[in-house]
DNA sequence: CGACATATGTAGAGAGGTTTTCAGATTTAG
DNA sequence: CTAAATCTGAAAACCTCTCTACATATGTCG
């Protein structure tokens, strides 16, 4: 049910008569350009009349004509998104491109830099520290990097107790300290222009005996004195200011590794939250009556494919 | 003539309605299978009436909708047709990388994608209701998102006065509804798993009147209905989650457009507050006193000398 | 050779898609 | 603020496509 429809039409235990052997043979002499006009387009060029195109998909077991073009579109997709294609589309940047488009390239080069920077092992030490740490987990970050750790923090939540996310570092939060000891980990992101609040806080943590992941830039905080693990990327863009786009990649890459690597023993503490979001009608999953109502034919069969949603989202 | 779509949907000269402006919007971001279904589903993605699709493709020189996916056919034909597509039947997938690497190159996929999912023009929109919007300019975002939206708010406060950023959406904060009217503007951030509560509340800025910059992904918040401008972003990577990265480089980049296309008349009251910030220490610069602002060329365009440090970092 | 079964085409009904028409809404110019 | 121009969507007309019903042809077996 799942196959392409190539493999359908060469199946070994189907049997065809005459003309729509022909039409097959139309099918696959140029697959599968030849299925994505209408059906009397297709019938012609067998030289078969269209009712005998129409038998065909409905043997094939597709609800109609229709829906065979559906299942034909969607393969279509799937191989115009490979990532080969992409390169291939992929145009110079910058020719004739705008600031705003010129600036996305730049990010691009930055976010190679960084795949490039840092050696997967780190990112299998920084899992470590995530996922093993007996005590707490703290998450501190700079002015503009706190974004990063409140949304590592809510991937954290996902896999484990005893995440804190800090917040804005106030006077007070550094109170927080004294709870802070040689069993927590403290994830710091701070990036160029660090700041001096972070850096206080981290060395006072790491005084207490705490271990430090820090995600940083290729210069290096301060805090990288003392931390356990460092992640670095590279920010510099053509702009008077830095891309935080790197930072946020990477640190979604720690995640990505930590599921990767993980047998995943985390899962039905995902599952347990999505269900208690789900009773709270947090997110709304399906758009009502936005991409809806799809359209149907006769059998119900929704007319355009489906464009591949993911099973889990960020938003 | 013989331009591809993509190039003709892209051009500078081509003056669009705001509701064309849409359409070309999804065509892009979803280039080139959004426009391989029926003109209403097309027109129901952008939100709009199947007229105004119609009116489009006339308005491109073609003779209808028909002939206009006859068009965009052939292009798909030319290229799954290329020779770098051929190879692909034995791509192994899974290279020599590790989970974290493989998923920093995904990443660039859907950065490359979301830069060419824009045209240039939306971020141009984007800049001119940030900075010329005469009211306050309110922020909200996702669970995830709403880190993005603190960043923006960050970068904002440097150029105008009025910037909130509304955190959280706790119940209370829909209170702030009253004081939004037709001359604030609403920045949404809002990712697949949208939430139902930062629709809401945009519906009702909306209905009082306050216009909408949306940040969403390519299959579009349901806030996309109402918004006066949206930029739209590819997130989708191999991995069970999303990534933020494309988003926070759109945002970026807005802020790059901004900073290339005005001549920067915020540029004193950035120097005022870097004096500010300064007189603070809040920040800790390797090198005290270079506080200068960004150098500029003879065309306006924004330089930044090469290994000389950032103006202005983010942290 | 004749009767039946299968295969195929023709024609038309019905559904869906596109385009035209027109009126309301919005923006722009004066 | 008013008037003109433009933009937009609702509705309907028109067209194209699909699929069903029926008729015809082709082959098969007694």
């Amino acid at each position: 049910m799942n196959s392409k429809v190539k493999d359908m039409l060469t199946a070994p235990g189907l049997a065809l008569t005459p003309s729509e052997a022909r039409i097959v043979q139309v099918l696959l002499s140029d697959y599968p350009m030849s299925g994505l006009g209408t059906a009397t387009t297709l019938a012609r060029r067998a030289g078969v009349s269209d009712p005998t195109v129409g038998r065909l998909v409905i043997k094939l077991g597709f609800d109609g004509y229709p829906a065979f073009q559906a299942r034909l579109l969607a393969e279509v997709e799937a191989r115009l998104h490979s990532p080969l294609l992409m390169m291939e589309a992929k145009r110079p940047a910058g020719d004739g491109d705008g600031a705003a488009q010129a600036y996305l390239a730049s990010v691009g080069h930055s976010l190679d830099a960084t795949r490039q920077a840092v050696p997967e092992q780190a990112y299998g030490q920084a899992v470590r520290l995530l996922l093993e740490t007996k005590g707490q987990v703290y998450l501190v970050g700079g002015r503009f990097s706190r974004g990063i750790a409140a949304m590592l923090a809510g991937y954290l939540q996902q896999f484990r107790p005893g995440v804190v996310d800090l917040g804005i570092l106030s006077a007070d939060r550094f109170d927080a300290l004294v709870d802070i000891g040689r069993r927590d980990l403290l994830v710091v992101f701070d990036y160029r222009r660090y700041q001096s609040d972070v850096v206080a806080f981290a060395r006072q943590a790491a005084d207490r005996g705490a271990r430090i992941l820090l995600f940083t830039d290729v210069w290096l905080s301060p805090v990288a004195e003392f931390a356990e693990v460092t992640l670095s990327a590279r920010i510099e863009v053509d702009s008077p200011y830095d891309t935080l786009a790197p930072a946020v990649a990477q640190m979604e890459a720690v995640i990505a590794h930590a599921v990767a690597e993980t047998d995943f023993a985390a899962r039905d503490r995902i599952e347990r939250i999505e269900q208690i979001r789900a009773a709270q009608k947090v997110t709304l999953d399906d758009e009502p009556g936005r991409n809806a109502p799809p359209r149907r034919g006769p059998d119900g069969v929704s007319r355009r494919p489906k464009l591949t949603p993911n099973p889990e989202g960020t938003s």
